[in-house]
Parts: structure tokens; C-alpha cells; sequence
DNA sequence: CCCATGCGCAACCGATTGGTTGCGCATGGG
DNA sequence: CCCATGCGCAACCAATCGGTTGCGCATGGG
């Protein structure tokens, strides 16, 4: 362990992937169709198929999607369980800091007097 | 509203701002230590004071920090409200797309028979 | 007072990112 | 069968990122 996560390593892939506008609108699309293809999401954006096969690869390494083939055509999915241990990761950690920092605020005002 | 995020805008700079790991110790030591300077941080991270400050400038855009002029030395303190405003707009996402991916699946079940 | 300390700005650098075009290969429907 | 469709790989490009060195300016403690 790292000392600052405690335990909890951090993702930074999924992080990372949604940083990106264009990769949270890809992954808004999976959900909201239930799936898609590199094909029928760069009709749907401003790129062209090759820009979301990237995108894809990123989301992919994050964890976040998942690929089937399906004939001549490669069906993604979202799969949120990433997104899931991100956000309690991210969760425990804010709590963490909070923490700290209340019992620096803490020990500050004891020291100069109430 | 975006239609994918539901009244919560996604807050870009935080996710980038914490995609990088040496943002994330930079965090984790202004939370440990209640506040550094860029001098000091960079005396405990293996980079120099200017490459700090750029973390640092990231970290500020992203609201996480804020920076005090105390005589000729500038200390930073975190912020962890944009962290916990982060947090919530992940969860929120997170059971709204799981809610539709359900009841994607209730759906296609239904469809081909139970 | 004056100099060591701390900071900011700027230029420069290599690597990565996000996008493009172009090409070749597989595959399945008419 | 054969060709339109969908995908993958590769080269290339500009812009951004993460880092460095170098310099100049303010400031406050001995």
C-alpha cells in the first residue's frame, strides 16, 4: 500500500478516460442504446470512425467497456463496475483528507486557544 | 442540460486534475500536512519547484487548492468540496446508466420470453 | 542594509494525445 | 459468387503535456 490510498489502489485509467468529453459522451451513448459500434458511434459524432476506435481502446483499458464480435461487427458495452470502484475509491478518500484536515483545524484552534 | 448528465455538469477539470498520480501526492500532502508551499513539495517529490507550480496552477483550475500569499512564501491548502461535488456527479451517473442498461436487459428478456 | 530565499515568467524539449488519411483484409447478404 | 460493408493497422500531423534550465524580481531576516 501507498500510504495515501490505504489499500484502495488508484484507477487512474478510468479517471483518465473520463476526463475526456468526447469518451463520456461515447459511454452516455452504450448506455443509453444498450450498445454500439465504432461505425454507428462516429455517425453520431463529430470524428470519424478511426478517433472513436481510439477512444474506444482508452475506454476499453479502462474497463469500461467491453467488445464483442458479432459477425463482421464489433458490438461494445458499457460496463460500470469501473465506475463504481472509482467513485467509492474516490469517495474514501475525500473522507480521508476531510479527516486530516479537520483534525489539523482542530489542533490549530487548541493550540492558540478557544 | 446535456441530456447525459442531468442538471450536473461534469466537472472536466477535477477528473483530469486527478488523473495524474503526482497531482494526487500533491494532494495527499497538502491534506497531510495542512498546507506546503512549492518549494517545500518539491523538496519531497522528484521534480523540480517550477514543474510543482504547474501541478499546482492544474490543481487550481480544477479548485482543489488555494493558494494564500504569506510575506514572500505562497502556501497552498486543499479544497476537497470540488472532490465531493466530483464524487456525487459519478455516483449520480453511475445509477442513471445502470439504470438504463436494466432496464435494457428487462427489455430484450421480456422480448424473447422469460 | 543587503543578500539569501522564494517566487514568477519564458523558452525550450521530448513524449503523448487526438485527430486525420490511406490502405488492406475479412465477411456475409443480395 | 462477389462486392459493399465494417474493421484494423500504419503513417502522419498539430497541439498539448510534463518536465527542464535560466533569469529577473521582491522581500524579509541577520
Amino acid at each position: 500500500m501507498t500510504r495515501t490510498t490505504e489499500g484502495e489502489q488508484a484507477p487512474d485509467d478510468v479517471l483518465v478516460a473520463l476526463g475526456d468529453p468526447i469518451r463520456r459522451e461515447i459511454l452516455a451513448v452504450l448506455a443509453r442504446e444498450g450498445g454500439a459500434t465504432s461505425t454507428s458511434l462516429a455517425a453520431s459524432l463529430p470524428i470519424t470512425r478511426q478517433a472513436v476506435a481510439k477512444h474506444l481502446a482508452v475506454l476499453d483499458r479502462a474497463g469500461l467497456v467491453r467488445a464483442h464480435r458479432a459477425g463482421r461487427e464489433v458490438r461494445y458495452e458499457a460496463d460500470l463496475q469501473p465506475l463504481r470502484r472509482t467513485t467509492r475509491w474516490m469517495d474514501t478518500l475525500a473522507t480521508q483528507w476531510e479527516d486530516r484536515l479537520n483534525a489539523i483545524k482542530d489542533l490549530a484552534e487548541g493550540a492558540t486557544g478557544p
